[in-house]
DNA sequence: ATAATATGGTGAT
DNA sequence: TCACCCTATTATC
């Protein structure tokens, strides 16, 4: 499920899989039926991602997915599976098959296309070139709460609900300080947890972001097949850290998770 | 077994 | 502001 990391994830896995190679493109459920008819046959050229954005190149057009909340591929190698009538695309060649379904959209854009559309995103951390300075300059003249600005796709792509809690809860900074009065050192701090957060999911293909020293024994040995984090979705157990209990507020749609001593 | 919820964004109203 | 996308997982009965 995807915040920017499973969307390199995907980008990877895609490149592994089909670049290079002639596919088969269709839409089983056929709301792509145009757009599968004009990539069938080619060769996919390159995989991109951009914060939750992903790119599928064949040459000159471009397949732009975002997977929205319900989108899921299903990549499979060497082994047979049937698309469902809910399959909005399917891309296969001689040892692969990939159906998308559910995305939020799906749809063949140009180069210029593509400028447009990363030109409103803000700096992806998990680029190794990305410009952290476009994102401070937005957040130091902000009155919006850096809670609301790390949700915001145009000052920092990718960081969705579940990174945004927890790369606050390891900043130790309060959702609701106005972006003007962070502190320089705290966004280095939350740019430089980004980086880090978004490169193990990215590399895992989930996410996990609770340090070895914070976690129980028990977990210690599971946390390999379940998901664990310090303050997401853990409302009112107690805080890793302090043992309060962990608060839960509505901030721009979204459940906000913070602990409210550490995150004073 | 059934209902609620969700790691998100778009586009109509 | 809200319906939509329409799956997977978790919570509740």
């Amino acid at each position: 499920m995807p915040e920017g990391h499973t969307i390199r994830h995907l980008a990877t896995l895609h490149n592994n899989a089909f670049v290079g190679t002639t596919v088969l493109a269709e839409s089983p459920q056929g709301r792509f039926s145009d757009g599968a008819a004009a990539l069938n046959g080619r060769t996919m050229t390159k995989t991109a991602a951009h914060g939750k954005h992903l790119f599928l190149h064949f040459d000159e057009d471009i397949v732009h997915i975002h997977l929205g909340l319900y989108g899921w591929f299903k990549l499979r190698k060497n082994k047979e599976q049937k698309p469902t009538d809910a399959t909005r695309l399917r891309i296969a060649n001689d040892l692969y098959i990939s159906d998308l379904s559910a995305p939020t959209k799906c749809e063949i854009i140009d180069a210029a296309g593509l400028a447009k559309l990363t030109d409103r995103l803000g700096p992806d951390p998990l680029h190794p070139d990305a410009d952290k300075e476009k994102a401070w300059e937005k957040i130091k003249k902000s009155t919006k709460p850096i809670g609301a600005l790390l949700m915001d796709q145009s000052v920092i792509a990718g960081i969705g609900n579940v990174y945004r809690a927890e790369i606050l809860f390891l900043a130790g900074l309060s959702p609701f300080i106005p972006g003007k009065n962070v502190p320089r050192e705290m966004f280095d701090h939350i740019w430089n947890d980004a980086v880090r957060l978004l490169e193990i999911g990215a590399r895992d293909g989930r996410i996990m972001t609770v340090a070895e020293e914070h976690m129980t024994g028990e977990e210690i040995v599971i946390h390999g097949q379940t998901q664990l984090s310090y303050v997401y979705k853990q409302t009112g157990q107690p805080c890793r850290i302090c043992d309060q209990p962990v608060s839960q507020k509505d901030m721009v749609g979204r459940k906000l998770y913070w602990c409210a001593a550490c995150q004073a």
